[in-house]
DNA sequence: TCAAAGTCAATACG
DNA sequence: CGTATTGACTTTGA
């Protein structure tokens, strides 16, 4: 019954006595017609498990099933991500819950005797339940959350991988977009293949456009996409730095802006790349994801995929400097605005978002600094006041509802880093 | 040539 | 050290 150690398993299902686990996985894109389908229980199991699954003749016993306790090697980490109705956070890190959602499942092999746990996956009414393991996770009592909404007793849990005591190859990786990647076409027809419908979206105030599940135009929900994104580089330990040059090919700064100001995708230009490759990471068998920040940025770039001509075009700064960069002598900080410089630009802005050009040169000379500079201050102002502006009413609303949640969320999630073992 | 969008990357912060 | 901020550079589109 070790079958599966050390092997991918995208999809999973415990029956509802949480006794037996039916894995599918790895690399299949699609899952058997009746995966979601619980097998006839021949035997009485739970009470409340009178579903409405059509009574199909097909009888199987869950027998064929791997029987749960077989798997000592398992522990459930899970993160999950709510897709939508449901007053749960966006997404965060539950230690046990029953399904009727996707969750992005992450196994640590240190953490498997947390799984011994009985409780796991009691019910079968989705309840989040945290007596089994994080020590810490207890002292938040108000993770509690019910939804009655089920699926006949079917569950399924994304991604997840189990770690194994012996033999594992840590080759399976797979193609994404990485650096030196460029494909922006208004409809990235590039592959029509049908993955899984995976819209990333929720419900969010947001006025969402209905799409169908035509693999149209890949729309991300990029604050979505940023809080899981943020979720995972600090489970896993991995520095902004990292993530943003292996796998975006962006600097730390770039990541940490897009992190915590994420435009809405609909908002963004060029930048959907940028998303475009944290989404597809996310999407990847966690092993994948982390194996490939292990590699340095030049593998990682390769292992991905393709290196396709025109890599964006940020790579290669040129930044201003002599003509000679052999005598690094004059070194010339950057500028920074003297509080009265700034105060006095912020004003003007205020009254005055877009100055002439004549008002720019008297600015420069009252404030003794170049025109250039106070150009940049009121370009930079105006961006940056739009983009505050388009990331704040989608947020807003959101934060205000699960603003107490996600702190006990990240007091979880910092507890969890104490056992990780997957980091480097 | 100008503005906007996307970033870089130095450096301010904690 | 890792993350957040931010003045300025580069690329795009008009």
């Amino acid at each position: 019954m070790k079958g599966l150690h050390g092997k991918y398993v995208d999809y999973l299902q415990v029956d509802p006595s949480n006794t037996y686990i039916n894995k599918y996985g790895p690399p299949q894109e699609e899952l058997p017609e009746d995966f979601l389908d619980f097998p006839e229980s021949p035997k009485k199991s739970s009470p409340d498990s009178s579903s409405e699954t059509t009574p199909t003749s097909d009888v199987q016993d869950f027998s064929s099933w791997e029987p749960l306790d077989t798997d000592p090697s398992i522990h459930m980490n899970i993160v999950y991500e709510s897709e939508a109705e449901t007053d749960l956070p966006t997404n965060g890190v539950l230690s046990s819950m029953t399904f009727n959602h996707q969750f992005d499942v992450i196994i640590t092999e240190n953490e498997r005797k947390l799984l011994a746990e009985e409780e796991f996956f009691k019910d079968s009414n989705m309840k989040i339940d945290r007596s089994s393991d994080l020590e810490s996770a207890k002292q938040n009592g108000n993770l509690s959350q019910q939804d009655t909404a089920n699926f006949g007793g079917k569950s399924i849990i994304q991604r997840q991988q189990i770690n194994i005591e012996d033999g594992e190859e840590g080759n399976s990786m797979r193609t994404s977009p990485n650096c030196e990647e460029q494909e922006n076409q208004p409809d990235s027809m590039k592959t029509l293949s049908k993955q899984k419908p995976k819209k990333v979206r929720k419900s969010r105030q947001a006025p969402l456009k209905d799409l169908h599940d035509s693999e149209v135009e890949e729309e991300i929900d990029t604050i979505d996409v940023a809080t899981r994104i943020i979720n995972e580089l600090k489970i896993h330990r991995i520095p902004q730095k990292t993530f943003a040059e292996r796998i975006l090919c962006r600097s730390q700064g770039t990541l940490s802006d897009l992190l915590r100001k994420p435009k809405p995708w609909h908002m963004l230009k060029s930048g959907q790349e940028t998303f475009r490759r944290m989404h597809k990471w996310l999407q990847q068998p966690i092993t994948a994801r982390l194996s490939i920040l292990d590699m340095s940025p030049e593998e990682a770039a390769e292992a991905q995929g393709l290196l396709p001509p025109t890599p964006v075009p940020s790579g290669a700064r040129k930044r201003r400097m002599n003509s000679d960069e052999s005598e690094p002598t004059a070194k010339v900080g950057r500028f920074v605005f003297t509080a009265h410089q700034k105060q006095t630009l912020q004003a003007v802005y205020k009254s005055t978002p877009r100055p002439t050009r004549e008002m720019h040169q008297k600015l420069a000379v009252h404030l003794e600094i170049s025109i250039e500079t106070v150009e940049n201050f009121f370009m930079n102002a105006r961006r940056r006041d739009r983009h505050r502006q388009a990331t704040t009413q989608v947020a807003t609303i959101n934060e205000t509802n699960t603003h107490q949640k996600e702190a006990e969320e990240a007091e979880i999630l910092s507890e969890y880093e104490s056992d990780d073992d997957l980091t480097e």
